[in-house]
Parts: structure tokens; sequence; C-alpha cells
RNA sequence: GCCUCCGUAGCUCAGUGGAUUAGAGCACUAGUCUUCGGAACUAGGUGUCGUAGGUUCGAAUCCUAUCGGAGGUACCA
């Protein structure tokens, strides 16, 4: 494939003098071809000439109405291909970035929009790894805060000998009304809301209110380390908000006496209508950064922490146009470092009937029910407790959608382990190292009876051998091997565009391509043994590689 | 009101300048199996690509308008 982009591009270059790249695709199925570039029709505005004129011009492939070349590949410089197919990607080598997911808070439990954050945001920093770049994987979050004091309140209010983290998300719900609906609790919120920053800020132990603070905080943090232990993910560096307020006050004050910040009804804001933007509170009257003051203490925490080359920050869709302001404000002070900065938004997880949950509600699906739900269903329909196989699912789930929009989450459908799902990409693999498997069997048995130097061999049953089959491929064979040099054009547009999902994609087509090779060409025991074991062991290093950017490991059986 | 994103098959989604016929999965129907494991494969689609204009040799894809949905819009995160 590369060899004929650089064949049309010499081509153009010597009939046109132009320096031009083209655009090599895979032909459509119903086309008799392998690859076919568009190229006379780019060219034909630049060139003044009808575009079927330039491509028989250009005296390479076949030129086919409107204006495309078409390209077959022979059997042997497919099998060439492949036998040469490099992975390897060095597109960010020695770049440092620092990757920021998830993001829960303290105090608060895990919803299933914390999971698909997470899955998201470690297949995007394995992106990254692949293309060679150092990853931090960070996560932020507000040990100090409303929600804090929200919880707190009702806490305090109760005699609990050992804290849980349900206890916790109770309280919340309980204090978030409290906060609503009753003036005098949300006064005394406000006041517990300064004490908390107080306790935190200065490291107060000892009395009631701080014991139960710090208990309740490291109970959090350890509630968070042990979710993401069990799905396969770790985060580099927490940032509790707590170590970042101060920075982000103290930058903030520089700034508004710099005048990039103003006052406005005892409040620290950004003017962003300035910038077609809003205005938003960074510190508010009671003298408290809010969230915006502690990203911006963030920022420079990271980039003092690191000096990133590139920081990408995701979070969901609503704090889209929050974090154009906070950015924007900091653009004016440093300007350098918004510029190594990527906001990536991901849309709400609904339940079906768009229906919107709300922690502050109550009415939302945890993290952890998601787990079990699709645990279950794997007991339940194929009687396995493989994790690694309930992992997949439940990843794959969320990974093959392309981030931005919501996505329904329908609990009985997203847990099916059939058709466009990770058990079906899982499956394809296991069957894989099957023949791969059956293939050495025969191979030592041949040993066994025949002695090594005859077993060496290709494998011969009377039939031809497989060393005489040149340039008859069957199509199931080359539509394997088309799709699997595919790979590394995908894997590029993946980094480039940070969108785990083409990666999800393309496996899945891959898989299917397997499926059908699989039926219809046996391979252990097969005149066509050697070559079409060369095939499958190939199938089964980009798959490996592909599940692996997706954060899916591969069980032996299933 | 203003800003951002989204609208593709009954449902959930890919595709975002290129191929006479816009693709997958789910669901539904009918087949394939003495198999290298059926979590599989094959066949079955009357889709106003929200609507209307425009740009282009060519538009689901780009532009404009409009309708519908979601989010945001100063002391929550």
């Amino acid at each position: 494939m590369q060899e004929i982009e650089n064949q049309l591009k010499d081509a153009i270059k010597n009939l046109y003098n132009l320096d031009f790249d083209p655009e090599i695709t895979a032909a459509p199925a119903n086309i008799d071809a392998d690859y076919s570039s568009n190229a006379p029709l780019k060219l034909a505005s630049v060139l003044h000439k009808a575009p079927m004129q330039i491509a028989e011009e250009l005296n390479i492939g076949t030129p086919t109405a409107p204006g495309f070349i078409n390209f077959t590949i022979a059997d042997d410089a497919l099998k060439n291909s492949i036998d040469t197919l490099d992975l390897s990607c060095g597109d960010l080598e020695g770049k440092t970035i620092i990757c920021e997911f998830s993001d829960p808070n303290p105090f608060k439990v895990l919803h299933v929009g914390h999971l698909y954050t997470s899955i998201m945001g470690d297949s995007i920093s394995r992106l990254y790894e692949y293309a060679g770049a150092n990853v931090i994987r960070a996560n932020f979050g507000g040990d100090v805060g409303l929600h804090v004091a929200k919880t707190m309140y009702i806490l305090k209010q109760k005699d609990i000998k050992d804290l849980t983290i349900e206890d916790i998300a109770k309280c919340y719900i309980e204090g978030t009304t409290a906060y609503e609906d009753d003036d005098k609790a949300k006064a005394e919120i406000t006041d517990l809301n300064k004490e908390i920053y107080k306790i935190n800020a200065e490291d107060i132990h000892g009395t009631e209110l701080s014991d139960l603070y710090w208990k309740g905080r490291e109970l959090s943090y350890d509630y968070f380390k042990n979710f993401y232990a069990t799905i396969g993910i770790k985060f580099d560096k927490y940032y509790p908000e707590s170590t970042v307020a101060a920075l982000g006050l103290q930058t903030v004050k520089e700034q508004l006496e710099k005048g990039v910040y103003e006052m406005s009804d005892g409040a620290v804001i950004f003017n962003g209508d300035k910038f077609g933007l809003h205005t938003r509170v960074f510190i508010n009257k009671e003298g408290v950064p809010t969230y915006e003051a502690k990203d911006v203490g963030l920022i420079f925490t990271k980039w003092e922490d690191y000096h990133f080359d590139k920081s990408v920050v995701i979070t969901g869709n609503e704090q889209l146009e929050y974090m154009k302001v906070v950015l924007k404000s900091i653009e004016q002070y440093a300007p350098e470092l918004v510029k190594k900065t990527t906001h990536l938004t991901h849309g709400l997880v609904k339940l079906p009937g768009n229906v919107k949950m709300s922690s502050r509600k109550g009415n939302f699906l945890k993290a952890v029910d998601v787990l079990n739900m699709v645990k279950d269903e794997l007991k339940n329909e194929y009687n396995s407790e493989d994790k690694k196989v309930s992992l997949a699912a439940t990843k794959y789930a969320f990974l093959k959608y392309k981030m931005g929009g919501n996505i329904i989450f329908d609990p009985k459908e997203s847990v099916k382990m059939t058709g466009n799902s990770g058990p079906y990409l899982l499956y394809s693999c296991v069957r894989a190292k099957k023949i791969l498997a059956g293939v050495e069997n025969i191979r030592k048995a041949n040993i066994a009876t025949n002695g090594e130097l005859l077993a060496s061999e290709p494998h011969n049953d009377g039939r031809e051998r497989s060393g005489s089959r040149a340039n008859v491929l069957t199509p199931f064979e080359r539509n394997l091997m088309k799709k699997l040099l595919g790979y590394k054009d995908v894997l590029s547009e993946a980094v480039n565009e940070m969108a785990p999902h083409k990666v999800a994609n393309f496996l899945y087509e891959l898989a299917q391509e397997f499926s059908r090779f699989y039926e219809n060409c046996p391979v252990a025991g097969a005149p066509e043994e050697a070559e079409r074991a060369k095939i499958v062991e190939k199938y089964l290093n980009v798959m490996t590689h592909g599940l692996n950017i997706l954060g899916i490991e591969i069980p032996e059986e299933m």
C-alpha cells in the first residue's frame, strides 16, 4: 500500500512536476480491485484537465470512471507485506503528556459516568504511550468544597461506628436535600464549608469534626484506588483540590492586580463577555476559591511537576464552556500553557428513555453496579466467572462509541456478549490461539514419528505442497490480509484524533474478516497450513496490540 | 434570549467531500454444524441521512437558514 502511494506520487511528480500526496484507500467491495486512489479527481482542478485524462496519462494501475485509479495487489506482494508488517510508531518519542480524567470527588460515590471517562481516558493514554510518549495519568478531585460540607453536615449528626462509602453517599443525598429545602441548614453548611477548608489547609487533627473529615477523605481515596485496580487502571498522580487551591487563589489575586480578573459584587470574576464567552466567578465573596481558581492552580501545578509537552483534560460536555473561560483567562498571562492544553469532552451516560442520572437525587447507576450486571450476565448465559471477559465486555461497550455525544446505556442491551462486543473479539482470538496450538501439535507429532529434520520440511499429506500454491490465495485470505494491512493507518488516525473508538471499530471489522476466514479456510493439517498459520499469527499480533490499546486482555480459554 | 454540541434503519450507533446499490450491531425470519470451540457463519432492508436552499464534476459529509433534542449561560462541580 505504501509502495503504491510512492509509485503514484512519483508518477505525478515526473509527469506534472507537482508535489502531491495521493490518498490510497481500500477499494469498495463491489469493485474488482484492492486499492484505489482519487488523485486524478483531486488534480483535475489544479491541472485544468479532465480527471479521466489524468488517470490515463499517469499510466499506472487501472484508470476507472469518473477518475479513479484502481490497483490490484498480487498474492506474493500481499504475503510479503504481511510478513514485514511493523506496528511500531515513534511519533511522540521523548514527549511528556499529562492526561487528566475520571476526576471523582471524595465524599461521593463513583457512578457510571466515572466508569466511562476512566475507561476512555486510559485508552487515550495508551494511544499516546503506543506513539512513544511518556504519559502521566492524573486524577483531580474535590476533597474540599460544598459537596463535602453537605455530606459532613449530615454525617456529624449521626453516630456511625464503621464509616462506609455507602454511608457517605447516603449523607450526601440527604445533605443536598437539606441545603436546597432548608435555609437554616444552608447557612450552617456554608459555615461548615469554610471550617472544612480550614481543617484541610491548616492540617487540623484531634477535633471531632476534623477526625470525621480525615477519616472520610481517606476512605474515599482508598475506595477510588480499589475500584481503579479492579478495572485495571492506575493513576500516576492524584491532585486533591486542596493541594492546588492555594496556588490558584494566589495566582488569581496577582492577576487581579494586573487587571486580568476584576471585582464584581464582592467576588473576583473573569469577564468572558469581552471574548464572546460568559463571565465566571473565580473567588466568591466569602473569599473561597471556586472550581475556576482551583483549575488555575492545577494547570500551574501540573506544569511545575512535569513540564509537559501536552496536557489533555477529559471531562463531560457540561464543562466545555466553563473550561473555555478558565483557559481564556489563563491565556492572558500564561499563553504557552494554554497552547499545550487540550480539553476533550464526552457526553452524559443516560438511561433509556433519555433519563438523566443525578447523584444529587440518588437515581443513578453506580460504577460497580455496571460491573456486576456484566458479571451476572456472563455467569447466567455462559456459566463463566472470567474477569478478563467481563471487563472486556464492559470496556468495549463504552469504547466503541465516538466521544462527544450522549450515551444511552441500556443495562439489558449493554451487557450482551454477541455481535459488536468485547467478548466477540476475544472469542476470535481464542479461536486463533487454538488454531496455532493445533498446528504446533501436528509439528510435535511429526517430530515424534519422523524426527526433527523430516518434520521441519513443509507439511505433505500427499496433496500439493504449500510452497507451490503461489498466487491462488482465497478471497477469505486476501480480505483478512488486506484488513490487517490497514491497521497502522487506523492507529495513527486514532492517535491524532484521540479516538479509541476508531481502534475498537476496526478491530471488530477485523474480527469479522477473521471469522469468515475461520469458517472457510481450515489451517491445521491443510496443505496451506504454513502460510495460513502465518496469517493467523499476524492476526493475533494485531488483535493483541489493538486490544491492549483498549485496555483489554485476551484470556486463554473462554 | 445568547453560546456549544447533537439529529443517519424499529432500537443503539459507525461513516464527515468520492464509486452503478449510505453501512454495522440489536431485534425479527430462514438456513449452515460427524467443525482448527456455535459467544460463530450465510441469506433476508421501501432509510424523506431532521427540513429547505446554496457551493461542487460529485454532498449524509462543506456553507446559510430553519425545526427538534441535550448542555451551558456569576458566586455548584
